[in-house]
DNA sequence: GTTGAGCGTT
């Protein structure tokens, strides 16, 4: 099972593989996705990671607040997507 | 070349 991390307050400049690079550092990263915007393509300065649900509170604990240059890092648990099958 | 609370894409 994974659970989907809510990662926010990240510097405009953040990447995936950045915030890849903080995570893993802490547990292993299932995906991550920074949000960009649709027509600029701009990073919209916060993004998800998905890791196991029986590291997600370790991670949020651990990542929540961590500085990633320069901005402290908003980790929660995601809100549940609009699921569609 | 910018900005700063929030919750995404097929």
């Amino acid at each position: 099972m994974v659970k989907t991390l809510y990662v926010g307050n990240l510097s405009w400049s953040a990447k995936e593989e950045g915030l890849r690079q903080a995570f893993e550092a802490h547990a292993p990263i299932l995906s991550v996705r920074i949000i960009t915007d649709r027509e600029t393509g701009r990073s919209k300065g916060f993004g998800f990671v998905e890791v196991e649900d029986n590291d997600a509170p370790k991670v949020i604990k651990e990542m929540n607040g961590f500085q990633l240059e320069g901005r402290s890092l908003a980790v929660n648990e995601a809100r549940p997507k609009t699921a569609r099958e």
